[in-house]
DNA sequence: TTATGTGTTGAG
DNA sequence: TCAACACATAAG
Protein backbone atom coordinates (compact mmCIF):
# COMPACT_ATOMS: atom_id res chain seq x y z
CA UNK A 1 0.00 0.00 0.00
CA UNK A 2 2.64 2.29 0.95
CA UNK A 3 4.76 1.27 -1.61
CA UNK A 4 1.60 2.27 -4.18
CA UNK A 5 0.95 5.37 -2.23
CA UNK A 6 4.48 6.20 -3.36
CA UNK A 7 4.62 5.21 -6.69
CA UNK A 8 1.55 7.63 -7.01
CA UNK A 9 3.01 10.40 -5.59
CA UNK A 10 6.39 9.84 -7.62
CA UNK A 11 3.94 9.63 -10.94
CA UNK A 12 2.26 12.74 -9.71
CA UNK A 13 5.95 14.53 -8.82
CA UNK A 14 7.02 12.86 -12.52
CA UNK A 15 3.67 14.74 -13.85
CA UNK A 16 4.63 18.26 -12.01
CA UNK A 17 5.69 20.86 -14.16
CA UNK A 18 8.83 22.67 -13.21
CA UNK A 19 8.61 25.76 -11.41
CA UNK A 20 10.67 28.88 -12.52
CA UNK A 21 13.07 30.84 -10.74
CA UNK A 22 12.08 33.79 -12.42
CA UNK A 23 9.70 36.16 -10.88
CA UNK A 24 6.34 36.40 -13.12
CA UNK A 25 6.99 33.21 -15.18
CA UNK A 26 4.86 30.49 -15.17
CA UNK A 27 6.07 26.84 -16.87
CA UNK A 28 2.91 25.60 -19.89
CA UNK A 29 2.05 21.65 -20.43
CA UNK A 30 4.10 22.33 -23.61
CA UNK A 31 7.16 22.70 -22.24
CA UNK A 32 6.90 26.48 -23.48
CA UNK A 33 7.55 29.52 -20.40
CA UNK A 34 4.46 31.49 -19.50
CA UNK A 35 4.91 35.62 -18.52
CA UNK A 36 2.24 37.07 -16.23
CA UNK A 37 2.07 40.33 -14.40
CA UNK A 38 -0.67 41.23 -11.26
CA UNK A 39 -2.32 44.48 -10.56
CA UNK A 40 -5.30 45.43 -9.20
CA UNK A 41 -5.79 42.32 -7.72
CA UNK A 42 -5.73 41.07 -11.60
CA UNK A 43 -3.78 39.13 -13.72
CA UNK A 44 -2.20 40.60 -16.98
CA UNK A 45 -1.29 37.99 -19.17
CA UNK A 46 2.07 38.55 -20.91
CA UNK A 47 1.91 35.84 -23.47
CA UNK A 48 3.72 32.51 -24.09
CA UNK A 49 7.71 32.34 -24.82
CA UNK A 50 10.21 29.29 -25.74
CA UNK A 51 12.79 30.58 -23.07
CA UNK A 52 12.52 30.97 -19.70
CA UNK A 53 14.88 34.04 -19.82
CA UNK A 54 12.79 35.52 -22.31
CA UNK A 55 9.60 35.33 -19.88
CA UNK A 56 11.41 36.80 -17.13
CA UNK A 57 12.37 39.69 -19.36
CA UNK A 58 8.71 40.35 -20.89
CA UNK A 59 7.78 40.38 -16.98
CA UNK A 60 11.08 43.11 -16.31
CA UNK A 61 9.38 44.95 -19.31
CA UNK A 62 5.87 44.77 -18.30
CA UNK A 63 7.20 45.32 -14.19
CA UNK A 64 8.99 48.07 -15.56
CA UNK A 65 6.22 49.64 -17.48
CA UNK A 66 3.65 48.86 -14.58
CA UNK A 67 5.47 50.15 -11.72
CA UNK A 68 8.12 51.95 -12.93
CA UNK A 69 12.31 52.13 -13.08
CA UNK A 70 12.14 51.28 -9.09
CA UNK A 71 10.65 47.87 -9.79
CA UNK A 72 12.27 44.81 -8.46
CA UNK A 73 13.13 42.62 -11.61
CA UNK A 74 14.39 39.48 -12.49
CA UNK A 75 18.10 40.17 -13.93
CA UNK A 76 20.42 42.05 -11.77
CA UNK A 77 19.69 46.07 -11.34
CA UNK A 78 23.14 46.52 -13.11
CA UNK A 79 22.01 44.60 -15.81
CA UNK A 80 18.56 45.92 -16.48
CA UNK A 81 18.34 49.44 -15.29
CA UNK A 82 21.54 50.90 -17.83
CA UNK A 83 19.61 49.25 -20.82
CA UNK A 84 16.86 51.29 -19.97
CA UNK A 85 18.26 54.60 -21.44
CA UNK A 86 15.92 57.28 -20.70
CA UNK A 87 16.42 58.59 -23.72
CA UNK A 88 14.67 56.30 -25.66
CA UNK A 89 13.16 52.66 -24.12
CA UNK A 90 12.21 54.39 -21.26
CA UNK A 91 10.49 56.98 -23.53
CA UNK A 92 9.07 54.50 -25.36
CA UNK A 93 7.22 52.95 -22.72
CA UNK A 94 6.22 55.98 -21.08
CA UNK A 95 4.50 57.19 -24.73
CA UNK A 96 2.67 54.09 -24.59
CA UNK A 97 -0.01 52.65 -22.47
CA UNK A 98 0.48 49.31 -20.07
CA UNK A 99 -2.25 47.60 -22.70
CA UNK A 100 0.31 48.34 -26.02
CA UNK A 101 3.17 47.36 -24.07
CA UNK A 102 1.46 44.09 -22.84
CA UNK A 103 0.35 43.76 -26.69
CA UNK A 104 3.13 43.86 -28.12
CA UNK A 105 5.15 41.47 -25.16
CA UNK A 106 2.27 38.83 -26.15
CA UNK A 107 2.62 39.33 -30.27
CA UNK A 108 6.55 39.06 -29.57
CA UNK A 109 6.44 42.43 -31.18
CA UNK A 110 8.29 44.59 -28.75
CA UNK A 111 11.38 44.66 -30.13
CA UNK A 112 10.11 45.57 -33.56
CA UNK A 113 8.40 48.35 -32.18
CA UNK A 114 11.09 49.61 -30.20
CA UNK A 115 13.29 49.73 -33.19
CA UNK A 116 11.28 51.85 -34.95
CA UNK A 117 10.71 54.48 -32.52
CA UNK A 118 14.22 54.68 -31.88
CA UNK A 119 14.57 54.69 -35.81
CA UNK A 120 12.25 57.51 -35.83
CA UNK A 121 14.05 59.14 -32.93
CA UNK A 122 17.42 58.68 -35.01
CA UNK A 123 15.97 60.46 -38.05
CA UNK A 124 14.26 63.03 -36.07
CA UNK A 125 17.81 64.03 -34.70
CA UNK A 126 15.67 63.04 -31.16
CA UNK A 127 15.49 66.15 -30.56
CA UNK A 128 19.22 66.26 -28.70
CA UNK A 129 19.70 69.39 -30.89
CA UNK A 130 22.84 67.53 -31.72
CA UNK A 131 22.25 65.28 -34.46
CA UNK A 132 25.32 63.21 -34.39
CA UNK A 133 25.03 62.78 -30.50
CA UNK A 134 21.58 61.84 -30.79
CA UNK A 135 22.48 59.32 -33.47
CA UNK A 136 25.43 57.98 -31.34
CA UNK A 137 22.87 57.72 -28.51
CA UNK A 138 20.75 55.77 -30.40
CA UNK A 139 23.40 53.42 -32.15
CA UNK A 140 24.82 52.39 -28.71
CA UNK A 141 21.62 52.01 -26.78
CA UNK A 142 20.72 48.16 -26.32
CA UNK A 143 17.38 46.86 -24.88
CA UNK A 144 15.94 44.52 -23.35
CA UNK A 145 15.13 42.16 -25.93
CA UNK A 146 16.07 43.22 -28.97
CA UNK A 147 20.09 43.24 -30.34
CA UNK A 148 20.09 39.47 -29.61
CA UNK A 149 20.47 38.45 -33.28
CA UNK A 150 23.43 41.11 -34.07
CA UNK A 151 24.88 40.23 -31.06
CA UNK A 152 27.59 37.51 -31.00
CA UNK A 153 28.58 34.77 -28.53
CA UNK A 154 32.29 34.00 -29.49
CA UNK A 155 32.27 29.80 -29.46
CA UNK A 156 35.49 29.28 -30.68
CA UNK A 157 38.33 29.31 -33.15
CA UNK A 158 40.61 26.32 -34.83
CA UNK A 159 43.38 27.02 -36.76
CA UNK A 160 43.36 25.13 -40.27
CA UNK A 161 45.03 21.98 -40.66
CA UNK A 162 46.49 20.88 -43.64
CA UNK A 163 43.96 18.13 -44.34
CA UNK A 164 41.03 20.43 -43.40
CA UNK A 165 41.66 22.72 -46.43
CA UNK A 166 42.71 19.41 -48.50
CA UNK A 167 40.69 17.24 -50.34
CA UNK A 168 38.96 15.67 -47.77
CA UNK A 169 36.04 17.64 -47.76
CA UNK A 170 36.13 18.11 -44.12
CA UNK A 171 37.08 20.20 -41.01
CA UNK A 172 37.31 18.58 -37.87
CA UNK A 173 35.79 20.01 -35.17
CA UNK A 174 37.66 19.63 -31.93
CA UNK A 175 35.66 17.43 -29.81
CA UNK A 176 35.45 19.80 -26.88
CA UNK A 177 33.96 22.50 -28.72
CA UNK A 178 31.82 20.01 -30.95
CA UNK A 179 30.40 18.64 -28.06
CA UNK A 180 29.75 21.54 -26.33
CA UNK A 181 28.37 23.96 -29.06
CA UNK A 182 27.27 21.33 -31.85
CA UNK A 183 25.82 18.76 -29.35
CA UNK A 184 24.12 15.65 -31.59
CA UNK A 185 21.29 14.14 -29.98
CA UNK A 186 19.91 11.25 -31.71
CA UNK A 187 21.92 7.95 -33.12
CA UNK A 188 20.34 8.88 -36.27
CA UNK A 189 21.90 12.29 -35.89
CA UNK A 190 25.23 10.84 -34.72
CA UNK A 191 25.34 8.43 -37.68
CA UNK A 192 23.80 11.18 -40.71
CA UNK A 193 24.68 14.12 -38.92
CA UNK A 194 22.73 17.54 -39.15
CA UNK A 195 22.84 20.62 -41.69
CA UNK A 196 24.14 23.17 -40.02
CA UNK A 197 23.64 26.83 -41.44
CA UNK A 198 26.55 29.28 -41.14
CA UNK A 199 26.42 32.97 -41.70
CA UNK A 200 30.02 34.61 -42.86
CA UNK A 201 31.29 38.48 -42.51
CA UNK A 202 29.54 39.48 -45.69
CA UNK A 203 25.89 38.10 -44.52
CA UNK A 204 25.96 35.07 -47.33
CA UNK A 205 24.74 31.76 -45.65
CA UNK A 206 27.25 28.28 -45.77
CA UNK A 207 25.61 25.28 -45.06
CA UNK A 208 27.33 21.92 -43.95
CA UNK A 209 26.98 18.63 -43.18
CA UNK A 210 27.61 18.39 -39.14
CA UNK A 211 28.61 14.64 -38.53
CA UNK A 212 30.33 11.99 -36.16
CA UNK A 213 32.89 10.27 -38.51
CA UNK A 214 33.08 6.95 -35.81
CA UNK A 215 35.87 5.78 -38.45
CA UNK A 216 38.04 8.41 -37.31
CA UNK A 217 36.33 9.18 -33.72
CA UNK A 218 35.74 12.71 -35.11
CA UNK A 219 33.21 15.42 -35.73
CA UNK A 220 33.11 16.87 -38.74
CA UNK A 221 31.96 19.59 -40.92
CA UNK A 222 31.27 18.12 -44.42
CA UNK A 223 29.58 18.58 -48.14
CA UNK A 224 30.08 21.74 -48.63
CA UNK A 225 33.13 22.89 -46.86
CA UNK A 226 35.54 22.52 -49.61
CA UNK A 227 33.32 25.18 -51.61
CA UNK A 228 33.79 26.87 -48.46
CA UNK A 229 37.56 26.77 -48.65
CA UNK A 230 37.90 27.36 -52.05
CA UNK A 231 35.55 30.68 -52.06
CA UNK A 232 37.55 31.72 -48.95
CA UNK A 233 41.35 31.05 -50.36
CA UNK A 234 41.36 29.21 -46.76
CA UNK A 235 45.30 28.13 -46.27
CA UNK A 236 46.31 25.85 -43.06
CA UNK A 237 47.41 27.81 -40.26
CA UNK A 238 44.61 30.24 -41.19
CA UNK A 239 42.57 30.74 -38.15
CA UNK A 240 38.41 29.69 -38.63
CA UNK A 241 36.10 31.24 -35.81
CA UNK A 242 32.55 30.06 -34.96
CA UNK A 243 29.69 32.27 -33.35
CA UNK A 244 26.37 32.39 -32.49
CA UNK A 245 24.02 35.18 -31.81
CA UNK A 246 22.30 35.34 -28.56
CA UNK A 247 19.23 35.62 -29.59
CA UNK A 248 16.40 33.38 -29.63
CA UNK A 249 16.91 32.50 -33.12
CA UNK A 250 20.77 30.96 -32.35
CA UNK A 251 22.14 32.29 -35.76
CA UNK A 252 25.31 30.32 -36.65
CA UNK A 253 28.32 32.79 -38.10
CA UNK A 254 31.20 31.53 -39.38
CA UNK A 255 34.63 33.52 -40.46
CA UNK A 256 38.33 32.79 -40.81
CA UNK A 257 41.12 35.20 -41.03
CA UNK A 258 44.60 34.45 -42.76
CA UNK A 259 47.20 33.20 -40.44
CA UNK A 260 49.49 36.22 -41.43
CA UNK A 261 47.24 38.85 -40.30
CA UNK A 262 48.55 39.80 -36.58
CA UNK A 263 46.06 40.13 -34.22
CA UNK A 264 45.21 42.47 -31.73
CA UNK A 265 44.98 40.46 -28.55
CA UNK A 266 43.32 43.23 -26.41
CA UNK A 267 41.29 44.20 -29.48
CA UNK A 268 40.01 40.58 -29.89
CA UNK A 269 39.49 40.35 -26.44
CA UNK A 270 37.80 43.56 -26.16
CA UNK A 271 35.77 42.74 -28.79
CA UNK A 272 34.52 39.55 -27.42
CA UNK A 273 33.41 40.72 -23.94
CA UNK A 274 32.13 43.88 -25.31
CA UNK A 275 34.07 45.72 -22.70
CA UNK A 276 34.88 49.46 -23.26
CA UNK A 277 38.79 49.71 -24.23
CA UNK A 278 40.91 52.97 -24.53
CA UNK A 279 44.31 53.25 -26.53
CA UNK A 280 45.90 56.68 -24.98
CA UNK A 281 48.28 58.80 -26.37
CA UNK A 282 51.15 56.61 -25.11
CA UNK A 283 49.98 53.91 -26.60
CA UNK A 284 49.09 52.39 -23.24
CA UNK A 285 45.50 50.27 -23.78
CA UNK A 286 42.93 51.25 -20.80
CA UNK A 287 40.99 48.20 -20.17
CA UNK A 288 39.01 46.54 -17.25
CA UNK A 289 40.48 49.73 -15.41
CA UNK A 290 44.15 49.21 -15.94
CA UNK A 291 46.63 50.05 -18.05
CA UNK A 292 47.93 47.70 -20.38
CA UNK A 293 51.58 48.49 -21.60
CA UNK A 294 52.56 45.80 -23.47
CA UNK A 295 50.41 42.65 -25.35
CA UNK A 296 51.76 39.75 -26.95
CA UNK A 297 50.02 36.67 -29.04
CA UNK A 298 51.15 33.46 -29.90
CA UNK A 299 49.90 30.48 -31.21
CA UNK A 300 49.23 27.56 -28.21
CA UNK A 301 48.47 24.94 -30.30
CA UNK A 302 46.76 23.61 -33.04
CA UNK A 303 43.20 23.65 -32.10
CA UNK A 304 43.42 26.94 -29.93
CA UNK A 305 44.75 29.72 -31.46
CA UNK A 306 45.67 32.69 -30.26
CA UNK A 307 46.84 33.71 -26.06
CA UNK A 308 46.46 36.36 -25.31
CA UNK A 309 49.72 37.71 -22.96
CA UNK A 310 49.79 41.33 -21.27
CA UNK A 311 51.69 42.90 -18.63
CA UNK A 312 50.12 46.02 -16.50
CA UNK A 313 50.50 48.66 -14.13
CA UNK A 314 47.82 50.46 -12.53
C1' DT B 1 -4.88 17.99 -31.60
C1' DT B 2 -2.12 21.25 -29.53
C1' DA B 3 -1.20 25.68 -27.56
C1' DT B 4 -2.75 29.48 -25.08
C1' DG B 5 -4.46 31.83 -21.45
C1' DT B 6 -8.27 32.15 -17.91
C1' DG B 7 -10.49 30.48 -13.52
C1' DT B 8 -9.57 29.40 -9.19
C1' DT B 9 -7.24 28.53 -5.02
C1' DG B 10 -4.01 28.78 -1.33
C1' DA B 11 0.31 30.67 0.49
C1' DG B 12 2.87 34.53 1.94
C1' DT C 1 0.71 39.68 -4.96
C1' DC C 2 2.10 35.57 -6.54
C1' DA C 3 2.54 30.79 -8.21
C1' DA C 4 0.38 26.45 -9.16
C1' DC C 5 -2.91 23.68 -11.13
C1' DA C 6 -7.08 22.56 -13.85
C1' DC C 7 -9.38 23.21 -17.73
C1' DA C 8 -12.02 25.94 -21.37
C1' DT C 9 -11.21 28.02 -25.58
C1' DA C 10 -8.63 29.39 -29.69
C1' DA C 11 -5.76 28.21 -33.36
C1' DG C 12 -3.79 25.40 -36.77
Amino acid sequence: MDVMNESTSEAANSNKLPSSRYKGVVPQPNGRWGAQIYEKHQRVWLGTFNAEEEAAKAYDIASIRFRGLETLTNFNQNQVKPYMDPDNETLFLQSHSKAEIVDMLRKHSYTKELEMYKLKLFNAGAGAGDGDAARKRTKCHVNLMDGYDDQREWLFEKVATPSDVGRLNRMVIPKQHAEKHFPLHLSEELCKGVLLNFEDGEGKVWRFRYCYWSSSQSYVLTKGWTRFVKEKKLKAGDVVRFERSIGEEKKMFIDCRPRNVEVSGLGEMASRVEVEERVQDDGVVRLFGVNIVETRTCIVDNNMCWRLGARISS
